[in-house]
DNA sequence: ATTGTTGCAAAAGCTTTGCACCAGC
DNA sequence: GCTGGTGCAAAGCTTTTGCAACAAT
Protein backbone atom coordinates (compact mmCIF):
# COMPACT_ATOMS: atom_id res chain seq x y z
CA UNK A 1 0.00 0.00 0.00
CA UNK A 2 2.97 2.25 -0.80
CA UNK A 3 2.28 5.24 -2.73
CA UNK A 4 5.15 6.98 -3.91
CA UNK A 5 4.54 10.25 -2.57
CA UNK A 6 7.66 12.02 -2.46
CA UNK A 7 7.93 11.04 -6.10
CA UNK A 8 4.97 12.96 -6.96
CA UNK A 9 5.69 15.97 -4.43
CA UNK A 10 3.18 14.55 -1.88
CA UNK A 11 3.60 14.50 1.83
CA UNK A 12 2.68 11.54 3.51
CA UNK A 13 -0.37 11.95 6.08
CA UNK A 14 -2.37 10.05 8.33
CA UNK A 15 -5.16 11.00 5.87
CA UNK A 16 -3.88 9.94 2.79
CA UNK A 17 -2.86 7.04 3.64
CA UNK A 18 -5.67 6.01 5.28
CA UNK A 19 -8.10 7.10 1.92
CA UNK A 20 -5.58 5.06 -0.38
CA UNK A 21 -5.90 1.58 2.20
CA UNK A 22 -9.64 2.21 2.53
CA UNK A 23 -9.98 2.71 -1.79
CA UNK A 24 -7.65 -0.28 -2.38
CA UNK A 25 -9.76 -2.07 0.59
CA UNK A 26 -13.17 -1.31 -1.02
CA UNK A 27 -15.09 -3.76 -3.65
CA UNK A 28 -16.18 -0.84 -5.46
CA UNK A 29 -16.09 2.64 -5.92
CA UNK A 30 -16.96 4.98 -3.04
CA UNK A 31 -17.94 8.29 -3.32
CA UNK A 32 -17.22 10.70 -0.28
CA UNK A 33 -19.48 10.07 2.17
CA UNK A 34 -18.65 6.44 2.09
CA UNK A 35 -14.98 7.32 2.17
CA UNK A 36 -15.94 9.60 5.14
CA UNK A 37 -18.05 6.60 6.56
CA UNK A 38 -14.45 3.95 6.45
CA UNK A 39 -12.50 6.97 7.94
CA UNK A 40 -14.73 6.88 11.10
CA UNK A 41 -14.78 3.81 11.35
CA UNK A 42 -10.84 3.98 11.69
CA UNK A 43 -11.50 6.87 14.23
CA UNK A 44 -9.64 9.42 12.15
CA UNK A 45 -11.65 12.94 11.83
CA UNK A 46 -11.21 14.07 8.71
CA UNK A 47 -12.88 17.43 7.30
CA UNK A 48 -14.49 17.21 4.31
CA UNK A 49 -12.96 19.83 2.60
CA UNK A 50 -9.78 17.48 3.36
CA UNK A 51 -10.79 14.67 1.86
CA UNK A 52 -12.33 16.28 -1.33
CA UNK A 53 -8.82 17.89 -1.54
CA UNK A 54 -7.12 14.74 -0.99
CA UNK A 55 -9.14 12.80 -3.87
CA UNK A 56 -8.88 15.90 -6.22
CA UNK A 57 -5.03 15.64 -5.57
CA UNK A 58 -4.86 12.17 -6.31
CA UNK A 59 -6.91 12.17 -9.30
CA UNK A 60 -4.33 14.77 -10.92
CA UNK A 61 -1.72 12.41 -9.96
CA UNK A 62 -3.66 9.71 -11.68
CA UNK A 63 -3.78 7.90 -8.31
CA UNK A 64 -7.32 7.69 -8.31
CA UNK A 65 -10.37 7.21 -11.04
CA UNK A 66 -13.28 9.23 -10.92
CA UNK A 67 -16.21 7.68 -11.93
CA UNK A 68 -19.99 8.75 -12.95
CA UNK A 69 -22.90 6.48 -13.04
CA UNK A 70 -25.99 8.45 -13.00
CA UNK A 71 -26.18 9.97 -9.48
CA UNK A 72 -25.21 13.38 -9.98
CA UNK A 73 -21.87 12.94 -7.94
CA UNK A 74 -18.95 11.66 -8.17
CA UNK A 75 -17.45 8.00 -7.23
CA UNK A 76 -13.48 7.05 -6.53
CA UNK A 77 -11.56 4.10 -6.72
CA UNK A 78 -7.69 3.33 -7.06
CA UNK A 79 -6.27 3.84 -10.84
CA UNK A 80 -5.78 0.01 -11.64
CA UNK A 81 -5.52 -2.07 -14.51
CA UNK A 82 -8.35 -0.64 -17.05
CA UNK A 83 -11.46 -1.99 -16.45
CA UNK A 84 -15.54 -1.19 -16.68
CA UNK A 85 -18.71 -1.11 -14.49
CA UNK A 86 -21.33 -3.09 -14.13
CA UNK A 87 -24.21 -1.08 -12.36
CA UNK A 88 -27.35 -3.07 -11.55
CA UNK A 89 -30.54 -0.79 -11.50
CA UNK A 90 -32.14 -2.63 -8.89
CA UNK A 91 -29.95 -3.17 -5.70
CA UNK A 92 -27.53 -0.18 -6.65
CA UNK A 93 -24.09 -2.57 -6.49
CA UNK A 94 -21.29 -1.80 -8.84
CA UNK A 95 -18.98 -5.00 -10.01
CA UNK A 96 -15.99 -4.24 -12.16
CA UNK A 97 -15.59 -5.66 -15.56
CA UNK A 98 -12.47 -6.47 -17.74
CA UNK A 99 -13.50 -6.71 -20.87
CA UNK A 100 -11.43 -6.12 -23.61
CA UNK A 101 -12.61 -2.71 -25.99
CA UNK A 102 -9.91 -3.51 -28.67
CA UNK A 103 -7.73 -0.57 -30.16
CA UNK A 104 -9.76 -1.30 -32.98
CA UNK A 105 -12.14 1.66 -31.76
CA UNK A 106 -10.35 4.18 -31.09
CA UNK A 107 -8.93 3.83 -34.89
CA UNK A 108 -12.34 3.81 -36.35
CA UNK A 109 -12.99 6.61 -34.04
CA UNK A 110 -9.72 8.33 -35.89
CA UNK A 111 -11.25 7.26 -39.20
CA UNK A 112 -14.51 8.21 -38.71
CA UNK A 113 -14.36 12.14 -36.71
CA UNK A 114 -10.30 12.21 -36.80
CA UNK A 115 -10.85 12.51 -33.09
CA UNK A 116 -7.66 10.91 -31.14
CA UNK A 117 -8.66 8.82 -28.39
CA UNK A 118 -6.82 9.43 -25.40
CA UNK A 119 -9.28 7.16 -22.72
CA UNK A 120 -12.55 6.47 -22.67
CA UNK A 121 -15.62 5.43 -19.92
CA UNK A 122 -17.55 2.53 -20.12
CA UNK A 123 -20.37 1.53 -17.53
CA UNK A 124 -22.62 -1.31 -18.04
CA UNK A 125 -26.43 -0.81 -16.85
CA UNK A 126 -28.79 -3.63 -16.14
CA UNK A 127 -29.80 -6.44 -13.49
CA UNK A 128 -27.18 -7.96 -11.59
CA UNK A 129 -26.67 -11.95 -10.83
CA UNK A 130 -28.62 -11.76 -7.37
CA UNK A 131 -31.21 -9.58 -8.32
CA UNK A 132 -32.32 -11.78 -11.03
CA UNK A 133 -33.72 -14.62 -8.60
CA UNK B 1 -41.26 18.39 -34.08
CA UNK B 2 -43.99 16.64 -32.41
CA UNK B 3 -43.71 14.45 -29.50
CA UNK B 4 -46.97 13.01 -28.52
CA UNK B 5 -47.55 14.21 -25.48
CA UNK B 6 -51.04 12.92 -24.71
CA UNK B 7 -49.86 9.44 -25.06
CA UNK B 8 -47.96 9.79 -22.26
CA UNK B 9 -50.16 11.83 -19.97
CA UNK B 10 -48.55 14.41 -20.62
CA UNK B 11 -49.89 18.17 -21.83
CA UNK B 12 -48.65 20.01 -24.39
CA UNK B 13 -46.98 23.65 -23.26
CA UNK B 14 -45.15 26.13 -24.64
CA UNK B 15 -41.73 25.93 -22.24
CA UNK B 16 -41.39 21.96 -23.47
CA UNK B 17 -41.98 22.18 -27.09
CA UNK B 18 -39.13 24.95 -26.61
CA UNK B 19 -36.82 22.44 -24.60
CA UNK B 20 -37.88 19.54 -27.08
CA UNK B 21 -36.99 22.24 -30.04
CA UNK B 22 -34.04 23.34 -28.48
CA UNK B 23 -32.18 19.95 -27.51
CA UNK B 24 -33.27 18.89 -31.69
CA UNK B 25 -31.10 21.49 -33.04
CA UNK B 26 -28.49 21.39 -30.65
CA UNK B 27 -25.46 20.10 -32.07
CA UNK B 28 -24.39 18.62 -28.47
CA UNK B 29 -25.67 17.78 -25.25
CA UNK B 30 -26.81 20.59 -23.63
CA UNK B 31 -26.48 21.59 -19.40
CA UNK B 32 -29.85 23.73 -18.08
CA UNK B 33 -27.73 26.96 -18.22
CA UNK B 34 -27.46 26.25 -21.85
CA UNK B 35 -30.93 25.03 -22.46
CA UNK B 36 -31.96 28.77 -20.54
CA UNK B 37 -30.08 30.47 -22.49
CA UNK B 38 -31.57 29.31 -25.69
CA UNK B 39 -35.06 29.99 -24.13
CA UNK B 40 -33.92 33.42 -23.30
CA UNK B 41 -33.12 34.10 -26.90
CA UNK B 42 -36.46 33.02 -27.63
CA UNK B 43 -37.85 35.11 -25.20
CA UNK B 44 -39.22 32.57 -22.66
CA UNK B 45 -38.83 32.97 -19.50
CA UNK B 46 -39.33 29.75 -17.74
CA UNK B 47 -38.04 29.22 -14.47
CA UNK B 48 -35.06 27.17 -13.43
CA UNK B 49 -36.99 24.50 -11.49
CA UNK B 50 -39.67 24.19 -14.90
CA UNK B 51 -36.72 23.36 -16.69
CA UNK B 52 -35.45 20.85 -14.36
CA UNK B 53 -38.91 19.80 -14.08
CA UNK B 54 -39.55 19.12 -17.65
CA UNK B 55 -35.78 17.64 -17.89
CA UNK B 56 -36.99 14.75 -15.36
CA UNK B 57 -40.33 14.40 -16.84
CA UNK B 58 -38.58 13.28 -20.48
CA UNK B 59 -36.11 11.64 -18.62
CA UNK B 60 -38.68 9.55 -17.24
CA UNK B 61 -40.32 8.79 -20.49
CA UNK B 62 -37.39 8.32 -22.13
CA UNK B 63 -37.98 11.29 -24.73
CA UNK B 64 -34.38 12.87 -23.63
CA UNK B 65 -31.27 10.96 -22.40
CA UNK B 66 -29.04 12.18 -19.37
CA UNK B 67 -24.90 12.27 -20.11
CA UNK B 68 -22.46 12.32 -17.54
CA UNK B 69 -18.97 13.62 -18.82
CA UNK B 70 -17.05 14.25 -15.61
CA UNK B 71 -18.38 17.36 -15.52
CA UNK B 72 -20.25 17.16 -11.95
CA UNK B 73 -23.18 18.41 -13.98
CA UNK B 74 -26.19 17.05 -16.18
CA UNK B 75 -26.33 17.30 -20.03
CA UNK B 76 -29.12 16.25 -21.92
CA UNK B 77 -29.85 15.41 -25.50
CA UNK B 78 -32.95 14.33 -27.56
CA UNK B 79 -32.93 10.10 -27.48
CA UNK B 80 -32.17 9.19 -30.64
CA UNK B 81 -30.17 5.99 -32.56
CA UNK B 82 -27.98 4.66 -30.24
CA UNK B 83 -24.77 6.13 -29.94
CA UNK B 84 -21.39 7.41 -27.68
CA UNK B 85 -19.77 10.24 -27.66
CA UNK B 86 -16.45 12.05 -27.93
CA UNK B 87 -14.82 14.58 -25.52
CA UNK B 88 -11.95 16.70 -26.71
CA UNK B 89 -10.15 17.27 -23.42
CA UNK B 90 -8.85 20.87 -25.26
CA UNK B 91 -11.54 22.98 -26.31
CA UNK B 92 -14.49 20.80 -24.54
CA UNK B 93 -16.16 20.00 -27.68
CA UNK B 94 -18.51 17.10 -27.91
CA UNK B 95 -19.01 15.18 -30.76
CA UNK B 96 -21.64 11.69 -31.48
CA UNK B 97 -20.05 8.99 -33.00
CA UNK B 98 -22.07 6.12 -34.24
CA UNK B 99 -20.11 3.05 -33.47
CA UNK B 100 -21.53 -0.49 -32.50
CA UNK B 101 -20.25 -2.04 -29.35
CA UNK B 102 -22.07 -5.81 -30.57
CA UNK B 103 -23.71 -7.81 -28.40
CA UNK B 104 -21.45 -10.06 -28.34
CA UNK B 105 -20.06 -7.44 -25.42
CA UNK B 106 -23.13 -7.80 -23.78
CA UNK B 107 -23.35 -11.61 -24.02
CA UNK B 108 -19.55 -11.46 -22.65
CA UNK B 109 -20.44 -9.51 -19.30
CA UNK B 110 -23.39 -12.12 -18.71
CA UNK B 111 -21.20 -15.31 -19.27
CA UNK B 112 -18.30 -13.67 -16.97
CA UNK B 113 -20.60 -12.14 -13.65
CA UNK B 114 -24.00 -13.58 -14.56
CA UNK B 115 -25.29 -9.52 -15.13
CA UNK B 116 -27.79 -9.18 -17.62
CA UNK B 117 -26.80 -5.79 -19.38
CA UNK B 118 -29.82 -3.88 -20.41
CA UNK B 119 -28.29 -0.62 -21.64
CA UNK B 120 -24.31 1.22 -21.07
CA UNK B 121 -22.77 4.31 -21.86
CA UNK B 122 -19.42 4.89 -23.70
CA UNK B 123 -17.72 8.48 -23.53
CA UNK B 124 -14.04 8.55 -25.54
CA UNK B 125 -11.75 11.48 -24.41
CA UNK B 126 -8.94 13.14 -26.28
CA UNK B 127 -8.31 15.24 -29.00
CA UNK B 128 -10.72 16.91 -31.62
CA UNK B 129 -9.68 16.98 -35.26
CA UNK B 130 -9.53 21.18 -35.15
CA UNK B 131 -7.47 20.82 -31.76
CA UNK B 132 -5.01 18.39 -33.13
CA UNK B 133 -3.57 21.28 -35.55
C1' DA C 1 -63.96 20.61 -13.74
C1' DT C 2 -60.02 18.07 -13.25
C1' DT C 3 -55.39 17.31 -13.35
C1' DG C 4 -51.09 18.44 -14.57
C1' DT C 5 -47.80 22.45 -14.97
C1' DT C 6 -45.57 26.60 -13.53
C1' DG C 7 -43.37 30.38 -10.64
C1' DC C 8 -41.43 31.69 -6.60
C1' DA C 9 -38.74 31.11 -2.81
C1' DA C 10 -36.48 28.20 0.04
C1' DA C 11 -33.64 24.36 0.86
C1' DA C 12 -30.91 20.34 -0.04
C1' DG C 13 -26.81 17.87 -1.77
C1' DC C 14 -22.22 17.91 -3.54
C1' DT C 15 -18.01 20.42 -4.02
C1' DT C 16 -14.83 24.37 -3.53
C1' DT C 17 -12.39 28.23 -1.29
C1' DG C 18 -10.03 31.64 2.02
C1' DC C 19 -7.44 31.90 5.78
C1' DA C 20 -4.98 30.87 9.89
C1' DC C 21 -2.68 27.14 12.00
C1' DC C 22 -0.03 22.90 11.90
C1' DA C 23 2.93 18.96 10.23
C1' DG C 24 6.05 16.61 7.06
C1' DC C 25 10.39 16.84 4.94
C1' DG D 1 12.59 26.78 7.99
C1' DC D 2 10.00 26.04 4.03
C1' DT D 3 6.37 24.09 1.74
C1' DG D 4 2.53 21.94 1.61
C1' DG D 5 -1.60 19.90 4.28
C1' DT D 6 -5.49 20.53 7.37
C1' DG D 7 -9.64 22.38 9.93
C1' DC D 8 -13.18 25.49 10.12
C1' DA D 9 -16.58 28.20 8.30
C1' DA D 10 -18.49 30.17 4.49
C1' DA D 11 -19.85 30.12 -0.10
C1' DG D 12 -20.72 28.23 -4.85
C1' DC D 13 -23.05 25.42 -8.02
C1' DT D 14 -26.41 22.08 -9.44
C1' DT D 15 -30.65 20.15 -8.43
C1' DT D 16 -34.99 19.47 -5.71
C1' DT D 17 -39.24 20.65 -3.16
C1' DG D 18 -43.59 22.87 -1.05
C1' DC D 19 -47.23 25.49 -2.05
C1' DA D 20 -50.40 28.46 -4.20
C1' DA D 21 -51.82 30.14 -8.71
C1' DC D 22 -52.62 28.88 -13.40
C1' DA D 23 -53.30 26.49 -17.92
C1' DA D 24 -54.28 22.46 -20.85
C1' DT D 25 -57.43 18.96 -21.78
Amino acid sequence: MNTDYSKQGLKQTEARSAVVMILGNSNGPLDVAGIKEELEKLDLKVDQATVYRILNTFHEKGIVKRIEIGEGKYRYEIEKEHHHHLVCTNCGKIEDIEIDLSDDFDREVFKKKGFRVESHSLEFFGVCELCQK
